[in-house]
DNA sequence: CAAGCTAAGTGTTATAAATACACTTTTCAT
DNA sequence: ATGAAAAGTGTATTTATAACACTTAGCTTG
């Protein structure tokens, strides 16, 4: 028997920012001090929010990493939505929720938006950060609050396949990068080696990564070529 | 401004029903009067409901199937969930709304699901459908109620790239087949032709597709070979 | 200013996959 | 026996993928 009175709607944004250092995602940690995982832990939890009686889901998640990172015009996409009845009611949860929701009990369905940036270029606006908020490698992600561990998930297996198939990987670089980065963008995403020559030989064959007249510069070895990307040179297939 | 309170949520089901002349969708005829298009034809829409409280998204699904068909086990995959503020707010739609709903003016996100069903060896019960529901060839579809021509089109799209890669074929054929009805299937789904001896060379590669010690019964020119799917045979990647 | 370090850059060969293409066979119907 | 209808089959070509190692440019340091 449900003990709520009707169910809520939230979006959940697993924003990745990728540097040199590797692919990181955003996190809230979880101040409240009850709200702990069982070997005391603090609990960290993916940014997310009920959506407004008049906004879309796609604004909705625009939104909740608006006022996170000031930052507009992150690439953006639905992955996923997770509606089990019981999805935000385990345990470790209940205390958390009873601390900030109006209606703990309320059962939420939420809808899993995949961001992604570069930390390159710009860190974005660490400044404006609210406190309590970090990224963290996907490698080293512990237990998750409610269900964000699987949702996490979703979006990594998303992102994974639509790294070759919808030229995203350019959100991810500067906008001026070298075919090194490239390559190790989709080994870290990929979680695989590829062989240097057939990478590139591949990337030649994409029109719309474009060489420019310019160098890596301030670099101990052999500067790199820099290359860019031209958003309308992509073939649509 | 909503004028809305709260917002509600259901599943939509496209549910493509398939067989040797070709891929049907099952539609609900809308029979109020009221509820026209421009031309005054009467509406089509996806068979949905909104989810009750206690129920996951998957088996809200199934439910709305099972009541429209009486069918389980139906191959079931959640593709996109839509969630415009508008999406039932069209001068079209308002009439049946206010027929139909309690509260006509509340705000409705949707999740989508596709389903698959074989019409070769049994139709799905065609006695215990409820009147006005029926198999519309994909191609032959008009004008649908609130947004259901885009949910469509997701459902179409997600049937598609998902067809090769998550070996789900043999939901759309009956138990025993022949190798041209899968190429037939994949020429309808995909939309484009195969060279008829390469298919078969694919097809002996997947261990999966096994060859029967039968033929083709009652046909008027040489019986073709029967095959059968076996589940256990994939290769997870 | 020579030596050494670091990552960039580059071609060929072998193997596997995809494509293009046309005739023979089996069964049923007449 | 003949014809109709779809089943079934092989080879050659092209294209993609995979494996593999040395040279080069620029910086650092001694």
């Amino acid at each position: 028997m449900p003990t709520n009175e009707s169910l809520h709607l939230s979006v959940d944004c697993v924003l990745f920012g990728y540097d040199d250092d590797g692919l990181k995602v955003l996190l809230i940690n979880q101040k409240e001090d009850s709200y702990r995982d069982g070997s005391g832990q603090p609990m960290s939890q993916l940014p997310g929010d009920l959506i407004l009686l008049d906004e879309g889901l796609h604004e909705a998640a625009e939104r909740v990493l608006y006022e996170l990172t000031q930052v507009k015009g992150v690439y953006l996409k639905q992955f996923h939505a997770y509606g089990d009845p019981n999805r935000v009611k385990d345990h470790k949860d209940r205390s958390w929720l009873r601390a900030v929701r109006t209606k703990p009990d309320q059962r939420v369905i939420t809808v899993g938006y995949f961001g992604l940036v570069s930390l390159h270029d710009y860190d974005p606006q660490p400044a404006s950060f609210a406190g309590g908020v970090n990224w963290v490698d996907v490698g080293d992600v512990g237990p998750l609050a409610f269900d964000h561990n699987t949702i996490l998930s979703g979006a990594i297996e998303a992102l994974q396949t639509q790294l070759e198939s919808h030229h995203i990987s350019f959100e991810l670089l500067p906008k001026k990068f070298t075919l090194s980065q490239l390559q190790q963008l989709y080994e870290t995403v990929l979680e695989k080696k590829f062989d240097k020559r057939n990478f590139r030989k591949n990337v030649k064959k994409m029109s719309h990564v474009v060489p420019l007249d310019e160098k890596q510069q301030g670099v101990t070895h052999k500067p790199a070529q820099l290359f860019s990307f031209n958003p309308d040179q992509i073939e649509h297939d």
